[in-house]
RNA sequence: UCCGAAGUAGCUCAGUUGGUUAGAGCAUCUGACUGUUAAUCAGAGGGUCGCAGGUUCAAGUCCUGCCUUCGGAGCCA
């Protein structure tokens, strides 16, 4: 195999001869001195051209070369004479291609120009730098069901029914068979597989026709759904802490320069300790009553009223979540939810039939929701009443309803979305950042 | 879907109560500079002012409609 070197390790070799693949980040030149800043995918080196030292053509190559041109460099590494890191003393270069002139700039550009070129703009350093972060969380998920005994479940991402209300799905014609509609879940699925395995978890891409406009809504975005028999949920509620402590430890050990690029404060990070506050529903809306925030409705006239004090019942806004999480420095769960705000398939309190046994948990720093889970209905009865309160269609859970049938026991599971976490580790103002490729309600390209 | 805002050079923006040939910085090209850090300095090229109508002697600027995008709300992970 051909030696490769590559910048994140350019440590290793100084005094010596090392060749670099890449692309040229951006270049400076002073009269003699050109300093080319080299960037290989694993991090960015300055080189220093002098042209008493090189070729008359590698002089001439350099003075041509524009911002992302492709080329192969070879140099000795050198300390820096000014900084705490290392450069590249050139002395020959093979250009593979110049580029054209390169739309993304060193300066400000707006972010319709940059969605536009996303193709290009992973490329700048911010933009690996995140999704290195991502990659980081993913493997962590995965990591944390390997090592506890879960088994990867993966669902099917076309399906024939829906699993939380028609509105919201995605369809496209299946054959003779008729509509198929993109997943907006997984865990029916992933129930069915808890019963097989005890301990389940799916990991893939899910969809969402909502028509929302915000910061935290992607219409496509993955999401990792843990399954587990036999947990109640106070012990899901465990689970969940356990494991978003496990995840975030992952990432301030392992991505500490990407977080120092994003300048990530890890400190708020590092607060992020067991144990979670559980409040309930009714405490929460306490809070928010205390606080004074009202629930904003929209008028049939167009405008809007403030209802004070919060009715029980109605879901939370993002003010609402905002006043619950302030206090704290850390994940809050919030569960016993009014059973009309929420899906069908979670059990209702045996004490108290008002409230489900489902727990959303609200990230720190105004980031919001970023896991909701719930103890699933395991009696048939009860299930069968609640999809038809939900006015679903009873023979497409025909399956889902045989769970219930053959060995039905207690369980709990959650769903965690990757791209929230991702905005809330990398503090980003918006997931558009958190994938490679986002799709959202009014873009699908590139 | 609703509310609000914006569309002027490849990019980010300025453009006064409507008034000569629409400006700046970056990028590109030419040149200067041996330690630059979004380098700096001198010069050059680069425009269907989102689209379609309208008002006016005169429209980037005022009016109407449309398109696109951005921000927020609701819903959610």
């Amino acid at each position: 195999m051909k030696k490769r070197y590559f910048i994140d390790k350019i440590a290793d070799y100084v005094g010596q001869e090392v060749i670099i693949r890449g692309w040229l980040y951006n270049i400076r030149t002073s009269g003699k001195l050109m300093f080319p800043q080299l960037r290989d995918g694993t991090g960015i080196i300055q080189g220093v051209v002098s042209q008493k030292e090189v070729s008359e053509k590698v002089w001439e190559d350099f003075k041509k070369l524009t911002q992302e041109s492709s080329l192969i460099v070879t140099g000795t590494v050198a300390k820096h004479p000014k900084k705490e890191e290392y450069e590249l003393h050139v002395k020959d270069v093979e250009v593979i291609q110049v580029a054209e002139a390169y739309p993304i700039t060193p300066k400000d550009h707006g972010i319709e120009f940059l969605a536009d070129h996303r193709h290009l703009w992973v490329r700048s350093q911010r933009q690996t730098a995140i999704i290195k972060v991502r990659e980081e969380i993913i493997k962590a998920c995965r990591d944390y069901m390997y090592d506890n005994g879960f088994t990867l479940f993966d669902s099917p991402i076309f399906t024939p029914n829906a699993a939380e209300g028609t509105t919201t799905l995605f369809s496209s014609d299946y054959f003779d068979l008729g509509k198929a509609y993109l997943a907006q879940t997984g865990q029916l699925y992933a129930e069915a597989g808890a019963m097989a395995f005890g301990k389940v978890y799916d990991f893939g891409p899910t969809f969402r026709a909502e028509k929302s406009k915000t910061r935290r809504h992607l219409t496509e975005f993955w999401m990792i759904e843990p399954e587990m028999a036999f947990y109640d949920i106070y012990d899901d509620m465990d689970l969940i802490e356990d494991f978003i402590v496990y995840i975030v430890e992952r990432v301030i050990k392992s991505r500490r320069k990407e977080l120092d690029i994003l300048e990530r404060d890890i400190t708020k990070l590092e607060a992020v300790k067991k144990p979670f506050p559980r409040i309930t529903y009714d405490e929460a809306v306490e809070i928010i009553n205390k606080k004074n925030v009202p629930l904003i409705r929209k008028k049939a006239d167009g405008g809007e009223e403030e209802i004070r004090p919060f009715p029980w019942g109605e879901d939370f806004g993002a003010p609402h979540e905002e006043a619950v999480v302030e206090d704290y420095d850390r994940p809050v769960m919030v569960y016993n939810w009014p059973s009309e705000a929420k899906a069908f398939y979670m059990k209702r309190d045996p004490e108290n039939p008002k409230v489900v046994r489902g727990v959303d948990v609200l990230a720190p720093e105004g980031y919001g929701e970023i896991v909701g889970g719930s103890e699933r209905e395991d009696d048939l009865g009860l299930l069968e009443s609640r999809i038809k309160e939900h006015n679903l269609p009873m023979d497409a859970f025909g399956w889902y309803l045989d769970l219930r049938r053959f060995g039905s026991v207690p369980h709990s599971g959650f769903g965690m979305g990757i791209e929230r976490v991702v905005c809330w580790l990398c503090k980003l103002d918006h997931v558009r950042e958190s994938i490679p490729f986002p799709r959202l309600m009014y873009r699908n390209r590139p």
